[in-house]
DNA sequence: ATAGGGTTAG
């Protein structure tokens, strides 16, 4: 049945009854149609027609109409808790999460109880907005109205508290679940995913078919995701087959899914076979298969099959500010300047330039390419800046020498109201290392804990040691080492080494080298450093008898290589 | 009510 059928009925005016002018409301396709609807209920009588009011407003929402929605739900009087989904669905539909926040609380305020619908698209909100206040507002909510055992509320409660990274909350919620139904399933395997705990993952993988429920395509791209790291090859194999038993294979998102699964666990060649058999590729599935190359260290070979990409008539879509931004991270590691020129004047041709995480992407870029001062400018003008934009600033002033620079910038920082993170310290005590200010890199290694709850990490110690070592204070290094909550791997070793060599401490530097000949038998690279204090104390029978172990072992120095372009590139 | 690709971090 038609709008254009039923319409006729309404010449005879407010005289229809509820029941037919609300039929007209299911049938309403256009948004002129809304419009002429609109038109006949505010003329008719709106407490006779309940459901009508909702579905205009659900047909204006659809249409993308926030005005008239608006302007709708302003004109009735009695709103029922349907209205009130309808208007907050509608906003939340356009990303307005604030305002469909603050619809939800003049809902409540008003008297009407929210139901598991409500809740859910309120849950969503808050994981979008990152509000994990707002969450737990609502899970109290949820509790004190007895909605904590509706299941679409539910699975939203722990759709929302795995996004904003509360995973045990997540968790008890789903066990604490009176019944579990599949989306409650996929959702926390997806939380797994979001923590690359596999293990997990597959422990609930079991667990749902010991419920009896059968997995589905969001089961199997959730599990699919869990996985990273060549030790779960062979179990990624082992579900891709299971999805080709069940017939998911022709699903897009598994499908991508899958490609990046195999980069992510180092079989790029499955991942090109995968890639290569496909009819049809979307940006995303690109994108994967793109970054997948990168983040295995074929970063060459990842801007080739951009290029490859470009030129190619199977891809419609415009590459995004994800893609761009990930091929900016390969030409930071490749460390060359005609690349990422190429894509910087790719991302300004398509007006990408000034997404936050091309900008971030094109700062790191420029610095690591040995053009800090163009990283710089596109920081300034930068018209929103975020803790990655700070981050990555603060380490290519440090990175190139300009530490009193990025002190400043930290300063810039808090100032703005910004928390730093453990990243922010490893930028400022790279800064401190490459331009000498060991003073304030040992400040700033205490402040981190003590005033912004930051726990260091092992990146930090190895900062830590060298700022140690470089005035020769190797004993408190050593004491620090050796208190350490982590166990210090060879980076941390090796820092308090090069302390131990440059300052030629011969006793402590041989303690350190038989630590490190534990951790990483086969690098030569301690011989020689250890060699080097023996050869300043002039001890060379000492030199010979460690130069000649590394030549008896068949071992030999990897040498260092420096180069200005790959002009071929 | 649930899905695939991303930026800083010796």
């Amino acid at each position: 049945m038609n709008f254009v059928v039923l319409g006729r009925g309404s010449e005879f005016g407010s005289r229809c009854a509820p029941g037919f002018l609300s039929a007209i409301g299911d049938a309403v396709q256009a948004l002129s149609q809304a419009k002429q609807l609109h038109a006949l209920l505010v003329t008719a009588d709106l407490s006779c027609h309940p459901s009508l009011p909702t579905k205009l407003l659900r047909s204006y929402a659809n249409h993308g109409d926030i005005v008239s929605a608006r302007h709708l739900f302003d004109q009735i009087p009695h709103r029922t808790v349907l209205l009130w989904n309808s208007l907050i669905r509608a906003h939340a539909r356009c990303r307005d999460f604030s305002t469909a926040f603050s619809f939800f609380n003049q809902m409540r305020r008003s008297g009407v109880n929210p139901d598991g619908f409500t809740l859910a698209c309120v849950l969503r909100a808050c994981a979008e907005h990152a509000d994990p206040f707002g969450a737990s507002m609502v899970h109290g909510t949820m509790i004190s109205s007895g909605l904590v055992s509706d299941s679409i509320a539910g699975a939203a409660l722990v759709n929302s508290y795995s996004k904003l990274n509360f995973v045990n909350d997540a968790h008890q919620v789903f066990d604490e679940m009176p019944e579990r139904d599949l989306v409650s399933w996929n959702t926390m395997i997806m939380c797994c995913s979001y923590g690359g705990n596999a293990h997990k993952g597959l422990e609930l993988f079991h667990g749902l078919r010991e419920s009896g429920e059968k997995p589905d395509g969001y089961t199997f791209t959730g599990l699919i995701s869990c996985l990273r790291g060549s030790d779960l090859a062979c179990i990624g194999e082992g579900i891709h087959g299971l999805c080709l038993k069940e017939g998911y294979t022709s699903n897009c998102h598994l499908r991508c899914a899958l490609v990046s699964m195999y980069s992510r666990c180092n079989v790029l060649h499955s991942a090109s076979l995968l890639f290569r058999s496909l009819s049809q590729v979307d940006l995303v599935t690109w994108s994967a298969f793109i970054t997948g190359f990168s983040q295995a260290g074929e970063c060459e070979e990842s801007i080739c099959l951009f290029r490859e990409m470009m030129t190619s008539s199977q891809c419609a879509a415009r590459p995004d500010s994800i893609l761009i931004a990930s091929l900016l991270s390969a030409c930071a590691t490749l460390a060359s300047i005609r690349p990422c020129k190429e894509i910087h004047c790719f991302a300004l041709r398509v007006g990408i330039n000034s997404s936050v995480s091309v900008s971030c992407g094109l700062i790191d870029a420029y610095s690591k390419c040995g053009f800090a001062q163009d990283g710089f400018r596109i920081f300034e003008m930068m018209p929103r800046r975020t803790l990655v934009a700070y981050n990555t600033v603060i380490l290519s002033m440090g990175s190139n020498g300009l530490g009193g620079e990025a002190m400043q910038t930290f300063v810039a920082m808090l100032n703005e109201g910004l928390k730093p993170d453990k990243a922010t310290f490893s930028a400022l005590l790279c800064a401190c290392c490459h331009s000498g200010l060991q003073m304030e890199g040992r400040k700033l290694f205490n402040r981190m804990h003590s005033e912004f709850g930051v726990e260091p990490e092992i990146d930090h110690y190895v900062y830590i040691v060298k700022l140690f070592g470089m005035v020769g204070e190797l004993q408190e290094a050593y004491d620090l080492i050796q208190a350490m909550p982590v166990v210090p791997d060879s980076g941390v070793w090796g820092a308090l080494l090069w302390g131990c060599s440059i300052h030629g401490n011969k006793e402590l530097g041989e303690i350190v080298a038989k630590k490190l000949y534990e951790i990483e038998p086969r690098k030569t690279a301690y011989r020689v450093m250890l060699s080097n204090i023996y050869a300043v104390k002039e001890k060379w029978g000492d030199v010979k008898y460690l130069r000649n172990e590394i030549a008896k072992e068949g071992m030999h120095k990897i040498p260092g290589i420096s180069w200005i372009e790959n002009i071929n590139f």
